[in-house]
DNA sequence: ATTCCCAAAATTGTATACAATAAATGCAAA
DNA sequence: TTTGCATTTATTGTATACAATTTTGGGAAT
C-alpha cells in the first residue's frame, strides 16, 4: 500500500518555495525588503530559477513580495497607507467572520478556544514572545476556519501575513502583549452567540492593534516641497 | 525620446497574458471549466510556454484557474458552496467600502456616479446586455476606487471576476435586470452620506443578487449515500 | 577630487530542450 | 461488444541556454 500523503502535500518543486518563502514572512524570519535574488534561492533550495521563479511571481500576487520588472524581486514593505487599507480591511473581514462563527459555534469549538487562550496566556507568561506572536495570530485564523467560510479564511491568512511586515517594520517596541484580555472577552462573546458584541469586540481589538503601531508621517510630496 | 508609456502598461510578456485571460474571464469570454493547454495559449499568444505557465500560476493564486499538478490548468468552476462563501465575502467588503465611501465622497463624486446611473439605464434600455453587465459590474468597482483603500478594492475585483464565473454557472435566465433602482437607492443613500444605510442596502443589493442565482444542492456524498 | 561615460559583470526575461507524468490508442482475451 | 493491459502520444514539470536589461567599476576629462 502507498504511504499515506496528506491533500495539501505539495506535489511541485514551486510550491515548496511558495510555502518556504510564505513561512518565513509569516513567522518574521523573512523581514520587509529583503531582497530574494533568484539565484540566491535557487541555491538555497537545489533547484532552477524556472520554479523559483514561478514561485515568486504567485507571492506578488498576495502582495507578499513585490517584483519589479528587470530589477527583482524583494520582500513587500508596507507603507503607512497599505497599512490602514490592511487594518481597515482586517476590520470588515473578521468582523463579518465571528458573526458568522457566533452563529455557528457549540461547547466543543468554545472548548478548544478556550484552551488556545490558556497556551497564549502561558507563551505570554513565560515570556516566550515568537511562541507567543504565533499562537496569537493563529487565534485569528482559528477563528476563520471556524466560520467555515474559505473565501474569508483565505483573505485573512494574506492579511495576517502582510500584518507580519508591518508588525516588523512599525511595531512600538515593548508594548506589544495587551490583547490576552481581548482575545478571551471574544470568546465570551462567542460562546454567548453574541454575534453583534463579537464584531464590536473584534473591531475594537484590531483597532487597539492599529494603535500599537508607530506609523511615520506620509512625505509624498517630500521633494516636492522642498522647492 | 523615447514614446511616453502608461505606467501600468505591461512590461513583461506573462503580464500579458495575465491580463488577457483575466480580462476575458471578467467579461464572460472565458466558461468556467475552460481548459487552458499551455501549447495553445502559446500559439494564441505568440510567446513561449515559460511565459505562459507563469500567467496561469498567477492567476491560480486568484482562484481564477484551477491548477492540478501534471493534469492543467482551466478557468475555475466554482460550486455552490464557494458561492455563498464569495458572496458573504461580497457582503462583509463592501459594506466597508460603502461606510468609507459614505465619508469622503463629494458633489464631484456623486455626480459622477449618477452619470454611470444614467449610463447603466440607457444600456438596459437599449436592450445591451453584455454592456449593462460590464457597467453594472463597473459601478460597484468604482465605489471601491472611491473608497480609497486599495486592499479592499483589489479583494473586490477578484470577487467580481470569480462572480463573473458563478455568473455564467448560475445565474438564472431572464431575470438579471432589477437593480438599476437599487444602485440608485444606493447612490442616494451615499450623497446623504449615510454609512449605515448605504451599507445595509448593498446587503441587500448583494443578498437580492445572489437570491436570483439557481444553485444546485450539494451533493458532496452522492456516492457515500448510495450504499 | 568630481563628474561623465563606457565597458564588464551581474541579474533578470524569454525560449528551448529534456524528463516525468498522464491521457489516448490499439489490440488481444474473455 | 466489453474488459484489461501495454504502448504510444500528448501534456506538463524542470533544467538549461541565450537575450536583454540593469548595475557596477574604472579610467579620462574637467
Amino acid at each position: 500500500m502507498k504511504p499515506q500523503r496528506a491533500a495539501d502535500t505539495p506535489e511541485t518543486l514551486d510550491q515548496t518555495v511558495y510555502e518556504a518563502i510564505f513561512n518565513a514572512v509569516m513567522h518574521g524570519r523573512l523581514k520587509p525588503g529583503t531582497r530574494l535574488q533568484e539565484a540566491s534561492l535557487c541555491e538555497q533550495f537545489g533547484v532552477s530559477r524556472t520554479v523559483v521563479r514561478q514561485a515568486l511571481r504567485r507571492l506578488s500576487e498576495l502582495r507578499i513580495v513585490d517584483v519589479v520588472p528587470n530589477k527583482g524581486a524583494a520582500v513587500a514593505t508596507p507603507g503607512p497607507k497599505e497599512t490602514r487599507d490592511v487594518f481597515a480591511a482586517r476590520r470588515a473581514i473578521e468582523g463579518a467572520i465571528v458573526r458568522e462563527v457566533a452563529r455557528q459555534i457549540d461547547h466543543g469549538d468554545v472548548a478548544k478556544l478556550r484552551q488556545r487562550l490558556q497556551a497564549e496566556h502561558a507563551a505570554l507568561h513565560d515570556g516566550d514572545h515568537p511562541r507567543w506572536v504565533a499562537l496569537a495570530g493563529g487565534f485569528h485564523l482559528a477563528l476563520a476556519e471556524l466560520s467555515g467560510n474559505q473565501v474569508l479564511q483565505r483573505m485573512l491568512t494574506e492579511l495576517m501575513t502582510r500584518c507580519s511586515l508591518i508588525v516588523a517594520l512599525y511595531e512600538a517596541p515593548g508594548e506589544a502583549s495587551c490583547e490576552h484580555d481581548e482575545h478571551s472577552r471574544l470568546v465570551d462573546l462567542l460562546a454567548l452567540r453574541d454575534g453583534n458584541g463579537a464584531s464590536a469586540e473584534m473591531e475594537r481589538h484590531l483597532l487597539a492593534l492599529e494603535g500599537r503601531l508607530r506609523l511615520p508621517e506620509e512625505r509624498p510630496d517630500a521633494l516636492r516641497r522642498a522647492f
